[in-house]
DNA sequence: GTCGCTCTTGAAAACGTTTTCAGCGGCAGA
DNA sequence: TCTGCCGCTGAAAACGTTTTCAAGAGCGAC
């Protein structure tokens, strides 16, 4: 019998003849309630099609069963990829999640995750891109709400927890192989610099040159927006110096589409004049001619390990095992890289 | 002052010693309230840092403000760059959007939607792709939730919208443009069956096929699941058929990649041996070599419009001047197919 | 002086749950 | 027989708002 208004607890009390009291106790599974009363509180709950009222449920319990996610740009797939996995992990765990964009921009997500907290969520997971997060960092110390850190810098924090990706050692493999290949102009595009993946793998990549006793050169690195068309921009203005690089590192998936268009545009072919190594092994990276060595990740495990983090975090509101943990990541080399530089 | 526990509006009105319902009289902009209480209520809330509690708010108001959006995988780069702009409009309309992906498996987006609704949204965005979308669309014509389906079969209900994307004209305009270039063997690859842009699609391609008097071969056809696994196994399939198609249209991103893959392995020179059109106009067809001709559609429009229709849907709860918008898509020629099979 | 109207404010109801408190009947132990 | 406990149930409080109802004050019109 689907009612066109909802069904409240009353109408299923009125309507089994006990109290509403009784009704809720039955349905929740709480002890001290007969067989009889539950059984016919139950059939008249079915009857009258009876679902609890979210607002009302959440508002008595002080808990909303819902997570706030936090990206720069979910058009970004990698990050659409990472979301996927682990709201799975939620949804089976009872969590809704709500999801709200800062569009990259610098200073929306402090508003964001604001937002987020005005609507009570449960926890938070920041994956957010601003070039100076600090605002959003100290709302969350302040917010002491369980937060998970998705690929971003660790915050201090009684309930702030961190997932994140080694970077660094599979870029410190990146720089070694090239440098192997016989290259010594290698450069670097990333994106913004207070980016932290961006950071991470800056730093390996002047740690392998160091260590190769190779002297950087300075005019080599360059920083991009998220976008595809400051990427290609700027990896244009890479190409202008001379001696050329002969090998180019672009670290993100929005910066190797902006790069492979100017590579196109200057007529440079990857794999031959140009070696090419990428940070993330998306589809593009194995289906591009030459395909595009590049450095892979399990996002899948990224996700569900956040959220797994994240339950935990909800649930032990102290006993914190691990606050940061880091995923492995492996060098996958293809033929834009694999080639010896001739002399 | 922030403080650790959250204030209330009790907590307001006592340091403001005004009663309850001033406050909220004076927060709300209702009429009837002095200035000088209005200012002193502001003054005590501003002082607290007084946010108003989400859930009791939405209890009383009988209106959560967040908006369910329902997808099919939101790692597919079409729909979560969708996703974004619609989520944009609607934020800045006040309203918060929870996201959850059916993982294109068949019997969950019924029950998606019931956790949706469970939640008491204000309103609903549905672009799922569920092989047998029944149950779903039932569910929607019962639930009275304003809803818009985007890119989907419009359902009949009083409150239900519909944004779609023209495939039809664009795909009769690529067979066209296949044909008029000396192709008679086009070969045809689509998404499930039961998935809306894939059977508009494919209608027109049939229908356009009939147009140019070429008999069908059906052995051309070929229906691949949401995987790239699986497009790459049909896109094989079909390769087998003997005399080989000298055109593929692959309607969809994921089929793109899978049938791209099949197409090296098969070592078929796209642009050379056979010409291919692509239905989704993503990075991939503009950087591939050679550049893929591919059907574009606006897809910030897209999503701002259902965003647009849905506030308006929420809004005028009668008031319906368009249920269904048809938007504009184009064909890109490029390289992958702008040539002339020799005879 | 009384009526009636408007402006302003507070008390209390309402939203739909969960949880606390209290009461009742039965039953074991003294 | 009385006391105390336990199992079961209902009444009512509580969650934090918004909205309704009522009432006081001020004031002009009769």
């Amino acid at each position: 019998m689907p009612l066109s208004q909802k069904a409240t607890i009353h109408d299923v009390a009125h309507h089994a003849r006990v109290s509403v009291s009784s009704v809720s106790r039955a349905l929740n599974n709480y002890p001290h309630v007969s067989e009889a009363l539950k059984t016919r509180v139950v059939e008249a709950a079915e009857e009258l099609d009876y679902q609890p009222a979210f607002l009302a449920h959440s508002l008595r319990r002080g808990e909303t069963n819902s997570i706030g996610f936090l990206v720069g740009s979910i058009a970004n797939p990698v990050i659409s990829t990472i979301y996927e996995a682990a709201a799975e992990a939620l949804a089976t765990n009872g969590y809704a999640v709500t999801l709200v964009s800062s569009r990259n921009q610098a200073d929306l997500d402090s508003a964001c995750l604001r937002l987020l907290a005005s609507r009570q969520v449960s926890g938070l997971i920041v994956s957010s891109a601003s070039e100076s997060p600090e605002p959003a960092r100290r709302f969350i110390q302040e917010a002491n709400i369980p937060t998970v850190m998705l690929d971003r810098a660790p915050v201090e924090g009684e309930r702030v927890f961190a997932v994140q990706s080694d970077h660094a050692s599979s870029m410190r493999k990146a720089v070694r192989h090239l440098v192997a290949n016989g290259h010594r102009h290698i450069g670097f595009i990333g994106g913004p610099q207070g980016f932290y993946p961006t950071q991470q793998r800056f730093r390996a990549y002047q740690e392998a040159l160091a260590e190769a006793q190779i002297p950087a050169r300075g005019e080599l690195i360059r920083f991009a927006a998220f976008t595809e068309a400051d990427a290609f921009a700027e990896a244009l203005l890479l190409m202008r110096n001379r001696p050329l690089p002969t090998a180019l590192i672009v670290a993100g998936n929005i910066i190797l589409i902006g790069a492979l268009g100017a590579l196109q545009d200057r007529q440079l072919a990857v794999g031959r004049d140009i070696a090419l190594v990428a940070c993330d092994d998306i589809h593009l990276t194995q289906l591009y001619r030459p395909p595009v060595t590049a450095i892979r990740r399990d996002l899948n495990l990224l996700g569900k390990t956040a959220a797994r983090l994240l339950l935990q975090g909800i649930a032990n509101n102290g006993n914190r095992t691990d606050r940061v943990i880091k995923l492995p990541t492996q060098l996958v080399i293809r033929e834009s890289s694999d080639f010896l530089r001739e002399a």
